[in-house]
DNA sequence: CGCCCGAAAAGTGTATACATTACAGCATAC
DNA sequence: GTATGCTGTAATGTATACACTTTTCGGGCG
């Protein structure tokens, strides 16, 4: 305890004037005296990040909508100050775009952009699933396997919101097994950049071929097929880019007719 | 961020107390809508996270000093906002460490993670050149020519910190010739980092040796032999990290004696 | 009818105030 | 003599105040 003391006032939707002094909560407590599990710790502006990632990702903020400092702190009743954070961290992640004296707004990734995000992962991604086949084992092809019919079962329910998040898991689990962080981390900022584009260029692409790329992919795998899986996966995700709408042309028309500039680079 | 626009004339002696003379943006009142380069400003969180930044690759600043934040404003002559600002975007290059509630620390990266960077930088570079191989000029291959023979003049006449920044540098012109900004920048983070690895974890690498590994990769991409390049690129990581004093006892110990030497042999 | 100008409103940028927490130094107990 | 608790100081976390910019809106004028 001791940190979680955010009691439950947030049932006062203009709790604004009062003195909020209290039960800042602030970040983790975690001190010297020795480890508490306390796994969430949940600062406050870990929260408001967290709340408006998934916002985006599930569609529910699209892009260029402008996002109020004051509105934001507001709903999670805090003062700007720690909106503020949160919309910095999130343009670190490219998913919000700070226009300096003027506002943050939900990214509108270009089309150059898009290609180059999927390049990367391209690259990173075939010398992972290379790699991986070298060192991987019996126990993690089983949890593939696990993944890929979870994914499949997603899909035959047509519930859209655990497929979409179920697919992306997928190249998570990938650089899991492989055992670095620092990659996976690496992984997750471009998977979410990849969502948002998806997102603003519609895919036409089906869940289920992507989801039978995965298949191949583990079968390659569990092959210990390095080649094979190295292939595999650049297909896959060039097929995945391939099938987005991303010709200029119909990209210019879409900005053309929305509301906000957004204009060009990064 | 950082006030684009706001000049830092109000640069005051003795700002400090009171009221802070008024306007820090002195502003202008013309409307100069866009059209305006201004690309040189730097706000001043910007030009605060570079200094630290140069400060700590350059080892003036030592991996596991406490950056204090009121130290820092007086310093710069700002308030300690924008300095938080700018200890959490370096925060999110990993050079500094947050700890809640105690203060940012020049990190001290662990041999684990220093191992997981250069593998990272290991998957992502060798495809890089192998693509490479593919689509770069003969022009770019002069460039990247002129390119390792200043490395080589820097390492002639001992030049070692514009020697450290060349050695570096021919990753990011790679990257650069590649036209993917993403990557580029995704790079330029892990190059950071591993300038900060390198520091702590003492090299004895010759510098030499790496610039020879340039020069052979300069010469495999001149013969567009992409296998060659990707073998050369890999061993070249490999041997600059195996070259890192790496191994766990040496890192504890260092760790347990606080090594404040700042004994560069210069 | 549209356009430009001005003033009010809204919103961002920075500084400062204040509460809270960590830490060092000292005193005290055992 | 070591360990433990208290207290003062310094530093961090958050909120708020205020200046400046952008935006919006309405009226005068072409």
């Amino acid at each position: 305890m001791s940190s979680a003391r955010t009691p439950e006032n947030m049932s006062t939707p203009r709790a604004r004037a009062g003195r909020a002094a209290v039960g800042p909560a602030a970040a983790s407590p975690r001190r010297t005296r020795h480890a508490l599990p306390e796994l969430v710790p949940a600062g406050a502006t870990q929260r408001i990040v967290e709340s408006i990632t998934t916002a985006i990702i599930e569609r529910r903020l699209m892009p260029g909508t402008k996002l109020v400092e004051q509105r934001i702190a507001d709903i999670f009743d805090v003062s700007r100050t720690i909106v503020r954070q949160a919309l910095n961290q999130l343009s670190r992640d490219r998913l919000v775009t700070l226009e300096p004296a003027r506002g943050a707004f939900v990214s509108s990734p270009t089309v150059e952009e898009a290609r180059q995000v999927f390049e990367v992962r391209a690259l990173l991604e075939t010398n992972l699933v290379r790699q991986l086949c070298a060192r991987i084992t019996d126990t993690q092809v089983t949890q593939l396997r696990t993944h890929v019919r979870d994914e499949s079962e997603a899909i035959r329910r047509t519930d859209v919101s655990g497929r979409t998040r179920l697919l992306a898991d997928f190249h998570m689990v990938l650089a899991r097994m492989f055992g670095n962080e620092v990659l996976a981390q690496l992984l997750a900022d471009l998977l979410s950049r990849s969502s948002l584009i998806a997102l603003m260029y519609q895919s036409s692409h089906s869940a289920g071929h992507s989801q039978d790329d995965h298949v191949q992919i583990v079968d390659a795998l569990e092959r210990r097929d390095a080649r094979a899986a190295a292939k595999l996966m650049e297909q896959h995700i060039a097929s995945v880019e391939r099938n987005l709408r991303l010709d200029p042309r119909a990209s210019n028309l879409a900005a053309a007719l929305r509301p906000l500039d957004d204009g060009d680079s990064r």
